[in-house]
DNA sequence: GACATATGCGATAGAAATTGTCGCATAGGG
DNA sequence: CCCTATGCGACAATTTCTATCGCATATGTC
């Protein structure tokens, strides 16, 4: 269906295109392009990429803009969708990414113990956003592997610390409102089901911060117009909407000094450090000499064939923890606060099995 | 210095360029050329670019690859090196990565949290292999908060699981090998200095698997010719080079399936799931209901105030550590055996203290 | 329902960027 | 000291790119 029927005299007044200094200009404003596209749920249209790319200074007409939004796609692989009379781009939100600088494959090796490791830690919704790394580690992984004895599959572990979690549910949607709306400074609007409350209530929240911690992200936040700021588990959220109006922030707030005053979420209470004196038993210990507590950390053989180990560490809760996790295996010598605190655990914990030796 | 002479006449008889279907080729093959470019300490000549983009289809004399190193290199601020009479390319190894699909803010943020969650966890010159894609992250959040309230910086927070231990340093170089050994199946020859033993020793190995545990990274491989596999940690290993020739792999050896039949590194035995059942406080179940030990988790409140958790749950080494590490916020009903096995390691630890009470 | 409007897209020609070619300079290697 | 591989400036022939036009189509408005 040619329909060229040629205006018989054009004006060949071709506006002059731009006489850029450095060139390449093709190239560099396709390659910026190429970076507009969003990923799906956003899309663009082929006129809005026109005018971002006026904006940077890539001054050419729609149609050159849409020819390119095409030819390429088949090329990348991106894809379009037409509503109403537009054509709206987008990158299928599981497609790898693609670097200018390729990946190597040793670093697309670190990528996928990073993705394992990470498993037990962020709540999917979250890792959903690097999925395009991590597809592209595996990609590059794949078309490394052509005659090997056995695949890179076969040949990567990683051992997570402490038992696999069930991990929250985190609503996409809500994820991503929250995100923006603390990038940006604005306000939501939130229905969020308390823990043991079965029924979402409405509020408007100013986002402060974001704390992970062990596979739950929590917001903090203050409510309407409150000036203390709560936490607020991600994945207990229903819907957000983001709205116009900016965030009211509490004067000189800062989520590091809030987190340590409030002493949330057991974070390092930097209560300043401690030096802590240990006798370990000889299985233990060899974990311990592979990857010491601190830089100067000091090791001594006992008699006993345990070891006296000695090192300067933060005071936390999380200090505790990993010296109860370790049972037996390990003897608090001092600070003797610390000693006569963890003894105390120990005693009141086994004391819990004892009235009830009968069930 | 214009030493043009200019021939006087030339044969215009021009090489006809391909007609390849698809058009845009200067741009792709460009891209191309962009994604050749290796990381430092990796560096390609001008020729071998030629001759890889001849590889890749894109046939062109060496003159126009040579124009699009030089005029590209100022764009993209990779750098060069004069050796010999060649020119050698490469980017620097802390630039940031730059996608043709760009990342999003939402992106972004996961992108730093998941650093942040990963210092603990691998070793610096892994984590150093990934630099370009954090350091994309931070520019791409850079660049997001121009006018914000407080920079992104302020507004996150990671909380680590266990105490910051010291990491061990891993030589990049001789990881570089290992990687690379492990992924093409290529013997190497090694110093390992082993536990305890102050000096490196050398030997050939068969790089079989890698294993990353709690931040440190372990080689699983066979010497000379034995066929019993060891593990090796990374940051012993002081010099390694790669060899020729193809490492012998032990018939139908799998990664998995040895690590489970070892027991090595506590790896979550597998060997089975149990029903376990626990009392545990109030404060410390809160966390369980968030984040619960299984998808089916039941909790009961009891008259005590504690809750009656149950799950099934895979009986690992890691499920005892995180138990003892909860201390008195919690009491093992069921399986009796764990039970069992949980106040005794109770009893012991503390009786470790009583025979010493005076010191 | 008719019209105005915005967008998509085929075709085309003129303009501009691209690229093959040549000549020379330069730096190692034998 | 010559030989060879590489880098690079210059240039012109093309090729590729892109502004422009015309028309088709879909949507919103009156």
């Amino acid at each position: 269906m040619s329909r060229a029927k040629l205006s018989p005299e054009r004006k060949p007044a071709r506006k002059k295109r731009r006489s850029k200094q450095d060139d390449n200009t093709a190239t560099m404003r396709r390659i910026a392009m190429l970076q507009m596209i969003p990923t799906w749920p956003k899309t663009m249209t082929t006129s809005e990429f026109h005018e971002k790319l006026k904006l940077a200074g890539y001054m050419v007409e729609p149609r050159t803009v849409q020819r390119d939004l095409l030819e390429f796609s088949q090329t990348f692989h991106y894809l379009s969708e037409c509503r109403g009379r537009s054509i709206h781009w987008y990158w299928a939100n599981d497609r790898a990414a693609i670097s200018i600088r390729s990946i190597s494959p040793e670093a697309a090796l670190v990528l996928n113990l990073a993705e394992r490791e990470l498993q037990g830690l962020l709540p999917s919704a979250a890792l959903k956003l690097l999925e395009p790394y991590f597809q592209q580690a595996r990609e590059a992984l794949d078309s490394n592997g052509a005659t090997r004895l056995a695949s890179w599959k076969d040949k990567l572990q990683v051992i997570p610390r402490g038992p696999q979690f069930e991990k929250p549910r985190v609503d996409a949607a809500a994820q991503s409102s929250i995100f923006e709306a603390l990038l940006c400074d604005q306000k939501i609007r939130v229905f969020y089901r308390g823990r043991g409350q079965d029924r979402a209530k409405e509020s408007v929240l100013n986002p402060l911060g974001i704390v992970s911690r062990h596979g739950v992200i929590y917001l903090v936040a203050t409510a309407w117009s409150y000036s203390d700021p709560f936490h607020y588990a991600l994945h207990r959220f229903t819907r957000v909407e983001l709205m116009d109006e900016r965030c009211s922030r509490p004067e000189g707030f800062n989520l590091d000094r809030y987190l340590k005053e409030t002493r949330a979420f057991d974070l390092p209470t930097g209560q300043g450090r401690i030096r802590l004196k240990l006798d370990v038993a000889a299985e233990a210990a060899l974990s311990l000499i592979e990857r010491p507590l601190s830089a100067e950390q000091s090791v001594r053989e006992l008699q006993s064939g345990e070891f006296r180990i000695e090192a300067q560490v933060e005071d936390t809760m999380e200090l505790r923890w990993w010296i109860l996790g370790l049972g037996s295996n390990v003897k608090v010598i001092g600070p003797a606060s610390l000693r006569r605190e963890i003894l105390g655990c120990l005693e009141a914990a086994r004391n819990r099995y004892l009235p009830s030796v009968k069930d």
